[in-house]
DNA sequence: CGCCAATGTTACCGATCTGTAACATCTCGG
DNA sequence: CCGAGATGTTACAGATCGGTAACATTGGCG
């Protein structure tokens, strides 16, 4: 346990396997770098066992990495949470023109088609919502991802009224606001009380939400 | 170091002073029992800081008691955090009793009163969600407070789902769900977003969601 | 007073954490 | 092929964590 069951110590924990990873020769011609492994396996790991709970050891580990590439690549393991935080954010950025591509124009099927997304991927084992969880466990004001939170959660926000504003519902920051909490609530509920819990019945009740408001817009035209 | 101001979450300890607690000779006639303000100092770190976020070191120094009298009354502190889960949730139960003494038999001015209490609370600087908060910091799933958490959850899902129903709304449980989504979000909002964000709106969005529900039932009457 | 239980004080252990140094190895362009 | 830079390996430093042992002190009660 002193010097030589280094190796040995090291496998009880969380351990990605690929086949032989070391052997780079032959193994994978297009084999990502290091600094994109190490992110997907932090941003992995934080999502199932939050930042707090997850060490660089372990990370480094599930990269199939090791520590000092982790600290030539970010300065400290806030400097890669604020990495995965904003990679997050890029793919939330993505994700809304992939909306805007399958309904050029019509807020109102966005924001449905984008409820819809949710809940199914509500069910996945790991929860999506990184930058909510991040932001409950890293409570210092000072914390550099506090910022970039923030940010993203402006930008969604933003994002989210112009889709109503563009369903024309009758209020649109109101039903931007009630999605948005409806939303977290769930992905809350669903990490605490599983699947079975209130969570289950987002898709219906945040449909419902938005027809609500559509409906009673309509009268007006 | 070249870092920016931000310090590393490792120096910053917390301190708590009182005048000269140590001195107990004169200092207050009924001191509470080292007990109870463990378990206090304890739930007042856990809602600022979060479950992983504090030491037992800085809950026996908040507590002004030492770490031997914690690990007298608690075998660990996992423990001591299931003991505060605990007493958060026969606090909600004290929490129902009284709203049913202010609105007796008024399932509606019951749910109604909730929220803008819930909405009132919210502005307060520890937000209130210690059993969520805890959740979503424990994410084991054999730590012995998941099984806290999810019982408290349940009964407060029974409870809520028994106030719509007295209040004879359109579909008692969507409305129940409806308002856990909602007041789950807004607290989560509350704590990444702060006061500007979505759940500045929670007491207008919760209680709109109760009167539709309230009023789409009151045509069958 | 004198006893006794509860509480406080000090020091420590082992594990784990972030982060670093020194050195070995690999990849890849010239 | 060769050399430079990126990456991997080993070992360690310094700090913090949860938890414990031995001992000192306090407060209440006969």
């Amino acid at each position: 346990m002193l010097q030589n069951g280094y190796k040995a110590s090291r496998g009880n924990r969380l351990r990605y396997e690929f086949g032989r990873p070391n052997l780079m020769t032959t193994d994978s011609p297009s084999r990502r770098s290091p600094r994109d492994r190490i992110v997907d396996a932090a941003r992995g790991l934080f999502r199932k066992h939050g930042v707090r709970g997850v060490g660089v050891d372990a990370i480094v580990d599930a990269a199939d990495s090791n520590k000092m590439t982790l600290y030539r690549h970010f300065s400290s393991k806030d400097d890669l949470i604020v990495e995965c935080l904003r990679r997050a954010g890029m793919e939330m950025d993505a994700y809304w023109r992939e909306l805007e591509e399958a309904h050029p124009g019509d807020g109102l099927a966005q924001l449905r088609d984008w409820v819809r997304r949710i809940a199914d991927h509500l069910g996945a084992n790991d929860c999506n919502c990184e930058l909510m969880s991040a932001a409950v466990q890293l409570t210092d004001e000072d914390h550099p991802a506090r910022s970039v939170i923030k940010k993203f959660k402006d930008a969604q926000r933003d994002h989210v009224l112009e889709l109503c504003r563009k369903a024309r519902v009758a209020n649109a920051e109101l039903l931007c606001d009630t999605l948005l909490l409806l939303i977290e609530g769930a992905r809350l509920h669903q990490q605490s009380s599983g699947h079975e819990g209130p969570s289950a019945r987002f898709a219906e009740i945040a449909d419902a939400a938005i027809l609500s408001f559509a409906e009673s817009s309509a009268v007006a035209e």
